[in-house]
DNA sequence: TTGAAAGCGCTAACAA
DNA sequence: TTGTTAGCGCTTTCAA
């Protein structure tokens, strides 16, 4: 039925050992018999079992990937970037999707390491105790990409959230706007509220405008909110010139209801974004935004895991990686 | 150092396989020694490993997923539909990515063979002789989403997307245009060709229009050809009115150049699309398109695989979906 | 340079 | 209801 190395060893009248020399590149094989192996393995079409060759050496070069939803471009960027430099060093991904609920974070890592995957890549809003502790305990190398944890206990790939926020706060600031209204998913994620907030309230604080709360606003990552977070913000007695919005899709949401009230972005009102997915110039004004690098986040991530999986000296198992701002037409 | 079923075994005074049993849920163990391993089980903090089980069983419980691109929402989409499946089956996906190229593809069937899958959910452009033949001589099922292969000789789910062609080449024509540009990528796929852009034909031939070749353009699935494809179609003697556009994507590159011209949509120019992603509804105006339900071809191939890896009696190895126009704005 | 043999951790007859 | 045992297909000593 299914051929095994114990046929090819029959075939080549070799052991089996000598086969599995040839089939995982020994040198210590005579060129001869290599040939010899290697024409029945052609032959009998024999095609090894990485099942029986995870159980036997302990390494099943599948790693674990965990991202809250896989139908949002964003985390689909960063699957990317971690798969194509996992293919590069012949690893498959297993991947799962948490929809940031903690008991399946929890779950998916236990799954995963149940399956004796030889590393993780994980992306959560927040790093609870549970997984904390789950993280804690597993025997692979587990690396954090675009995830702030507390303790800095896990290698990790991120960006200057913070400086990035200043920044894009200061590009609104510097305009003259007076009423910058903040305008973002989940607030109460680590890297919303320790980074991207406090840059926004920094810059604000620096330019001694006071902050209002009624202008910090935080709904989901999508396109409608958006939309209804423009609506809300409108009714305002004194309403915000300018906004900082978390993502594309907000900001988008943001760019159509002004522009649905007879406002022009970005003469009357300017906007400037947190991500610069592919819908940043798929909009008109096409969008002013932080760069995030997803792409490049998973890619640097994975080959960070590769480094611990094959235990090669680690510089740094915090990095961050650079930004920048696009400018294009939603800010002045 | 971990800890086996052996170790349960010892500590709960039974033997292995009665731990195997209760683990694996069967039910000819008493009650007693059932709590009592389970006892144990839980104070070792016992994990059975996926991966000698699968060497053991023959079953591994993980299922191989390759589609184009994941960076693509258009795949992401299918990818969760095909995850949500499996995770509720209890199976876990291996994600490639095979850039449509033939010979990664066949590659990709044969990593995910020896890794043993108990199946696989494949998308692509083009079923390929050598795909073919690699998909053939698997001893799992393959299910192809979304995916046309001439003889039929594999499950699939797909649309109808002939008649979804036809339907919205006529939805442009009821408007009185004479001049409907068919902008679709890769015109060399067997959906386009075979049904997409013969459903385009059809629709024009029965409304005595003459099919002008100057009409009908292959690019790439972007925003940019998109609008290039306009500027092109625009240098026309005779430039069309209106546009049959592949995707999403298309579909807004082509708005855009219109707009940037000083055209309007729909009042001057009409674009009907098909795809209906997220997208749709994120530009202005928002796009009248063909429903293709991506997360649904998932999620159906995903059951489908089931029930081939289950043995279960299957009523029919190809589904059709359902499809629909969403009627928004971008055609009067 | 090669082979023998002992696992890897589990499932699944089969016997008791 | 439980235990014994023979694999599953491979890697990896160790010895030759």
């Amino acid at each position: 039925m299914t051929i095994t190395i114990y046929d090819v060893a029959r075939e080549a009248n070799v052991s089996m050992a000598t086969v599995s020399r040839v089939v995982n590149g020994n040198q210590n094989v005579k060129p001869a018999t290599r040939q010899k192996v290697l024409a029945v393995i052609e032959r009998l079409d024999y095609r090894p079992n990485a099942v029986a060759r995870g159980l036997a050496s302990k390494k099943t070069k599948t790693v674990g990937v965990i991202i809250p939803d896989i139908s949002n471009v964003f985390y689909a960027e960063l699957v990317r970037g971690i798969e194509d430099i996992a293919t590069m060093y012949r690893y498959n991904i297993i991947l799962t999707n948490s929809d940031q609920q903690e008991d399946k974070e929890v779950q998916l890592l236990s799954t995963l390491f149940s399956k004796q995957v030889d590393g993780v890549v994980m992306m959560s809003d927040q790093v609870t105790k549970d997984m904390f502790k789950e993280m804690e305990r597993s025997q692979v190398p587990i690396v954090l990409a675009g995830t702030i944890e507390a303790t800095n206990s896990f290698p990790s790939v991120n960006i200057e959230y913070h400086e990035a926020a200043v920044d894009a706060a200061n590009r609104l600031l510097q305009n003259g706007h007076k009423r910058v209204a903040f305008v973002s998913g989940s607030i109460s994620s680590a890297i919303n509220q320790l980074f991207k907030l406090s840059g926004y309230k920094e810059a604000l604080e620096k330019a001694n405008i006071e902050i209002d709360s009624d202008l910090i606003v935080g709904i989901d990552n999508t396109y409608d909110d958006g939309l209804l977070a423009w609506k809300k913000l409108r009714e305002l007695e004194n309403p915000p010139t300018a906004f900082f919005a978390g993502n594309d899709e907000i900001a988008i949401g943001l760019i159509h209801g002004a522009q649905d009230n007879g406002f022009r972005v970005p003469e009357d009102i300017e906007v400037i974004s947190f991500e610069n997915s592919k819908l940043a110039r798929m909009v008109r004004p096409q969008l002013t935004s932080v760069v995030l690098p997803l792409y490049d986040i998973g890619a640097v991530s994975m080959r960070l895991l590769t480094k611990f999986m094959n235990k090669e000296k680690i510089d740094e198992q915090t990095v961050i990686l650079p930004y920048r701002i696009e400018e294009r037409d939603s800010v002045k």
